[in-house]
DNA sequence: GTTATATTGAACTGATCGGTTCAATAAAAA
DNA sequence: TTTTTATTGAACCGATCAGTTCAATATAAC
């Protein structure tokens, strides 16, 4: 019955992810993405429609593939949860900091669909990090949260250009003032 | 004694940063640069050496009228001048967020020269910020400095997709929260 | 009007962009 | 071996990229 395929989508899509990552929607041709998925480019346009294409399928990718839902989903619910995520953003399949965090940056070029799946994924995050305040009995659990999405997103945004040594202890002086604010 | 300059490097460079601003350095083409400034290709390159000649003057024209430094050196110092730097995010130079913060995020793919500007300026951030918190009577202020650092990065990185409304309250969460630990 | 400088527009280069097409080949099953 | 499918490489498209050159023109001082 024919060749069998000798690359899957969803291999090509972690490849494609990377480069994205570390060079953003514009800092990435289509000739980066054929060296980075090692696919040619008529293999590429045989399983995806055009550049904005791969670039929607690889954020709708790291967003199913992301440990971050995970970690803010296990139970116990509870401010270790929130620890865990804010320390996951210095080693994330390979690469510094976060996909989605950088892809914010480029709010204003990326294609509509992008940005759906970015907000989508933003609510979710954000709806976990309540759970998980309601759960370590904090009253007002929303602008916390708030506070620690934007946190959340500095640190992603400094990964680029930082070494990931400092982060462990900036998450544990948060962390520290968190814990005072909410008692 | 021959025809006057009609546009002066500065207005020039002050547009450029508006269009590197809004897209980055990848998304910024000179024709974009063109129409920003209103200067055709031919007096762009004879005010400047090429484009990275052109983002790296922005960036450091950017420093040199940025009111950051101004608003952190305001006499005297305290708490009321951290309060007056973050929420000048949301309204600055008709731009939401920090140039400077955005081009963190394309640390991988801009020049050399860039990067050194912006991590001196980051550096006279650090310094102003930390001079506020001792004056504030703060103990140990290095780690605060980092931690409102990255949560300024965060509320700027956020403003790229986000309407300027709901910061101000954010920046009142933060100061509460920050002023709770540091008591 | 002459001289000197500023500015523009257009033409042009070579490279790269995203995207298409297709013949050649490779690898499996029948 | 034939059939079927997968994959590649190369040629090609029109558009745009950054960058150069230069003639034409505009605006000032003298």
């Amino acid at each position: 019955m024919g060749r069998p395929k000798s690359f899957s989508r969803n291999e090509v899509l972690d490849c494609a992810i990377q480069s994205f990552w570390e060079n953003g929607y514009s800092g990435t041709s289509l000739s980066d993405l054929e060296k980075a998925t090692g696919v040619n480019k008529s293999g590429l346009y045989s399983e995806f429609k055009d550049k904005d294409d791969i670039f929607l399928e690889s954020i709708k990718r790291f967003g199913e593939t992301s440990p971050v839902l995970t970690i803010l989903n296990h139970k116990p619910l509870g401010l270790k949860n929130i620890e865990a995520f804010l320390k996951s953003s210095q080693q994330c399949r390979g690469q510094k900091g976060c996909f989605f965090a950088n892809t914010i940056r480029e709010y204003s070029v990326i294609p509509e669909g992008v940005k759906a799946v970015l907000e989508a994924n933003f609510s979710e995050v954000r709806e976990a990090l309540t759970r998980n305040l309601v759960e370590a009995g904090i009253k007002s659990p929303r602008p916390v949260t708030n506070l620690i999405m934007t946190f959340s997103l500095g640190l992603n945004l400094k990964l680029n250009a930082v070494e990931t040594d400092a982060i462990d202890e900036e998450v544990h002086s948060f962390l520290k003032m968190l814990k005072t604010y909410v008692k």
